[in-house]
DNA sequence: CTGAAAGCGCTTACAG
DNA sequence: CTGAAAGCGCTTACAG
């Protein structure tokens, strides 16, 4: 158990007696500001390189500097969707100098979590799913720069949000059910609301349904994130006299939870019963399921917060409010007229 | 845009200050520092619960002592599995002081990663499915604190490992499969060797195979994880003269896939190809999967790595290696002969 | 354009 | 058992 001679870090002082020159000019060349030779800067990242120096975060963190880190908080780890969003969030980092920690919430609320991070010096937040209200993150936004996924809140000025258009997810979804010739068509929704992303798609599935002229058969049923419940509540939907055509859930799981119920009760999909999810996660394709899906491409909402929070730490004040656009990836669960396969 | 008044930090020297003490008796009672009076601890709590005080974790980093943030490392975001882990971690951590930030390895590398955690001067880290070889571990551990899941190295002696007893799996399977009457028994495995993890389950379906008298019929099929490849292998699995009764899956995806191709050449599952999968997925129980699958309770893995971390950063230093016993879970999907349901 | 000084909030020895 | 001093590696004003 000897104990190693302690391998001294290499600090900024090292790289300025390296490159022989003052350590604040070092410091400079690090943060990128005004004021530095072009001579100088070649020196000096000559040898940062040489040296394989690497700044101390706690150092820039104690210090007041940015740490050029930032924290990304998801609301769990169990929906595949999530990796998209955070591979779009990596590949815009790559060509920045930012890093990035993530937080999952698991037993500690969000506000735990992210009260954690601040204590961490981070120089923004990408909020994804928060299930805070409009007001509390504004409150957050003071504090540090912050972008929220998945937060439909266009009036909102303290902070930025990236959001897929639910609403045309709700109508897109609605409309090609109608083309394949279902009428009664329900809608599996989440019973807590975050931040209006499932009032939205409720509002496009409401707003679709009507414009079909299919008003009498509007029924969202709001489920809460339960195995049994989301059970039992499809089960209702395959008979009695709330019995549907067609089922629009508000996410993948909960979609396979529905064909799931009816394939044991040996209600055949998609005649029987037209299912479409939400995500377009990687199980929709598996033929077992072959599962219509929107595709909110998690890739592209991870890039432009990735884009917006950058911007915004380097001193954008003003709000933006980023839309993507949805798009219908049809399978066999509706495929009832057509020759989809 | 009126700048905030800058909201002022709470400091140690607030607290010194409201409770009548020096500010480094603060600092003691904060590191559980032997040398301190019931009273002064008493009267120190008081004021930090008082004042909402929380320690500075950069100052901490800069200053050498503990932050009390580990770190914990994902090989990826898309297995629910790794849910599980978290959800171990995160529980065995609410009864100390620490608290985690998490990386996932995306585009970087690993190595990449956990040099950048490195450099956040965190207590220790938790590295699950690492691709990294037991020397670069090693090495990696002489730096900080440092435990493995799922990386079988029953002689290291520089870090701790946790591991599911993965050659009990392969075993296991193989027994329930010969059990249900299957013979041609195939293994889906995967071709990129991570710390024998991988190699144990092999090894295990290998020797129960020899057991059970099968020998002639052992094939490991070795795929990366891509989805064209694996469906490939899985289509010569029912087909040919490769032909299998039943495959046994390095991991429930695989087996998804497996049982998705199935599907499209109309194979009946059960009784034309038993088929298994590994770690037992919140998809296994969807009817429409019906998969059998081997649970290696990824939140005993979490706890256990836990512990065993905690244990380190205050001092153990002998290595500890924990085997955690997995468990085969029955379903449709083997039922060839029970009653299974 | 370059450099010396002060300070961030702690911890770690070291004195009392 | 308690306290004053030095220092961690940076950044931010402020002088030259």
């Amino acid at each position: 158990m000897a104990k190693p001679p302690k391998p001294k870090r290499i600090t900024i002082h090292d790289v300025a007696k390296d490159a022989e020159v003052s350590f604040s000019a070092v410091s400079k060349v690090l943060r990128n500001a005004y004021g530095v030779s072009d001579s100088l800067r070649e020196k000096v990242t000559a040898s940062i390189k040489k040296l394989g120096y690497t700044p101390s975060f706690s150092a820039r963190g104690i210090s007041g500097g940015r740490t050029f880190v930032i924290g990304v908080v998801f609301p769990d780890m169990r929906n595949p969707f999530f990796a998209d969003i955070l591979a779009g969030i990596s590949s815009a980092l790559e060509r920045t100098t930012y890093q990035m920690v993530q937080g999952i919430v698991q037993h500690s609320t969000e506000g735990a979590l992210v009260e954690s991070m601040l204590g961490m010096h981070l120089d923004g937040l990408i909020i994804v799913g928060s299930v805070s209200t409009a007001d509390k993150l504004s409150v957050l936004a003071a504090k540090i720069p912050l972008v929220a996924i998945g937060h439909h809140l266009a009036d909102v000025t303290a902070f930025d949000t990236v959001n897929n258009d639910d609403f045309e997810s709700g109508r897109l979804s609605v409309q090609h059910l109608v083309e394949q010739g279902y009428r009664k068509i329900g809608m599996l929704s989440l019973d807590t609301r975050n931040g209006s992303v499932i009032d939205q798609r409720e509002a496009g599935y409401i707003a679709a349904m009507k414009a079909a002229g299919l008003t009498r058969y509007v029924d969202v049923v709001r489920v809460p994130q339960n195995l049994r419940q989301i059970q039992v509540a499809a089960g209702h939907m395959l008979e009695g006299n709330g019995k549907k055509e067609a089922v629009f859930c508000w996410t993948d799981y909960v979609a396979l939870e529905v064909l799931s119920v009816a394939a044991r009760a040996r209600a055949s999909v998609p005649d029987e019963l037209g299912v479409v999810g939400h995500d377009n996660t990687l199980y929709c394709d598996l033929d077992q399921n072959a599962l219509t899906s929107l595709d909110q491409s998690g890739e592209q909402l991870g890039q432009q917060a990735t884009r917006l929070l950058v911007e915004r730490i380097e001193g954008r004040q003003r709000a933006e409010h980023f839309l993507v656009h949805p798009r219908l990836v049809a399978r066999g669960s509706t495929a009832r007229i057509s020759l989809i396969r």
